[in-house]
DNA sequence: ATGCCTATTGTGAATAGA
C-alpha cells in the first residue's frame, strides 16, 4: 500500500502537476493540503480512478484525500473544539487503515493568538493519537506538520529560532505524540540531515537548497510494523509553477 | 532587512504562508 502527501498550495493551480504525478506514481492514497478552494476539482480525479474526499474552504486551508478503493467512516474535523471552523483534518478508513490528513497550523508569529491556536490544535491531535492507540487502531497520520522536529531537519536552525514550527513547545508536543507510541516514518529509516519537504519561493531557496522538514506521516505501531520505504520525491519542486513543498511518499507491505 | 516569492480576492493592495 502506497500512501503519499503533498501540500500543494491550491490544486487549481497545481491541478496539471498533480495530475501528471498520480498518472506516473499510482499511490493508494493521496492526501492533499492547502487547496484552497470549496470547488475541488473530483471529476478531473475520478476520471484517473480516485475517488475524492475533502474539506474545503474559500482561499485558505482546505485538505483532500484521493484513494483508489472506497473509503469509510469518515470524519471531517479534528474532535476537541466545535467552534473551530478551518479545514484542517480529514480521517478516512482505507483498506483497515485509519488514513488522517491533516494541515496543522502554522502559528506564526510566536506570541499571538496563531501560536496558541496551533498548540492547542496540537494537543487536540494528541488527544486523538491516545484515542487510537487505547482502540488498537492502525493509522497513519499524514500531511503539513507545519513542525521542524530536530535542528537536523532544517539548514539553519538560527533562522527558525524565533519561529512557530521550531519553538521547544512545538517540538515538545510532536516529541510527545512520538513518546505515545507512534512514529516519524522517514526519520525511522533516513538519518540524514538536510532532507527537506519545503523550500521557501523567496531568495533562492530551492537552487541552495536551504529547507525544512515539515511534511511527515506518524504511524502507529501496527503500521509501523509494515514500513517498507519512506521517502521525499523532490522532483515535483523543480517544475514551473511548483508547489513550494513537495510530496512525501509511504509505503507499507501488504 | 518589517525584503526577497506565490496565491487569493477581485481588479488595489492586503493577507497569509513558513
Amino acid at each position: 500500500m502506497k500512501i503519499a502527501t503533498w501540500n500543494v498550495n491550491s490544486i487549481k493551480v497545481r491541478l496539471p502537476i498533480v495530475v501528471e504525478w498520480l498518472q506516473t506514481h499510482a499511490p493508494d492514497v493521496l492526501m492533499l493540503q492547502e487547496i484552497k478552494t470549496t470547488d475541488f476539482p473530483t471529476l478531473e480525479f475520478q476520471q484517473l480512478g480516485y475517488r475524492c474526499e475533502f474539506v474545503g474552504q474559500k482561499s485558505y486551508n482546505g485538505v483532500a484525500t484521493l484513494t483508489r478503493q472506497a473509503g469509510a467512516d469518515s470524519v471531517r474535523m479534528l474532535a476537541g473544539d466545535t467552534a473551530d471552523e478551518h479545514a484542517r483534518f480529514l480521517a478516512v478508513t482505507v483498506d483497515g487503515v485509519r488514513v488522517i490528513n491533516i494541515y496543522l497550523p502554522n502559528g506564526n508569529p510566536i506570541g499571538t493568538e496563531k501560536f496558541a491556536y496551533k498548540l492547542a490544535w496540537m494537543q487536540r491531535l494528541k488527544s486523538e493519537v491516545q484515542s487510537m492507540l487505547e482502540a488498537e487502531i492502525p493509522f497513519v497520520i499524514g500531511g503539513d506538520f507545519n513542525v521542524i522536529p530536530d535542528d537536523i531537519d532544517c539548514s539553519d536552525p538560527k533562522i527558525w529560532r524565533n519561529d512557530a514550527l521550531a519553538q521547544p513547545e512545538t517540538r515538545a508536543l510532536w516529541r510527545s505524540m512520538l513518546h505515545l507510541g507512534t512514529v516519524d516514518a522517514f526519520r525511522a529509516l533516513d538519518p540524514r540531515p538536510g532532507q527537506y519537504t519545503f523550500w521557501d519561493y523567496q531568495a533562492g531557496a530551492w537552487r541552495r537548497n536551504i529547507g525544512i522538514r515539515i511534511d511527515h506521516f506518524l504511524t502507529s505501531p501496527q503500521i509501523t510494523d509494515r514500513i517498507e520505504a519512506c521517502e521525499i520525491d523532490k522532483a515535483p519542486r523543480a517544475l514551473e509553477k511548483a508547489s513550494d513543498h513537495t510530496p512525501v511518499v509511504l509505503t507499507l507491505r501488504g
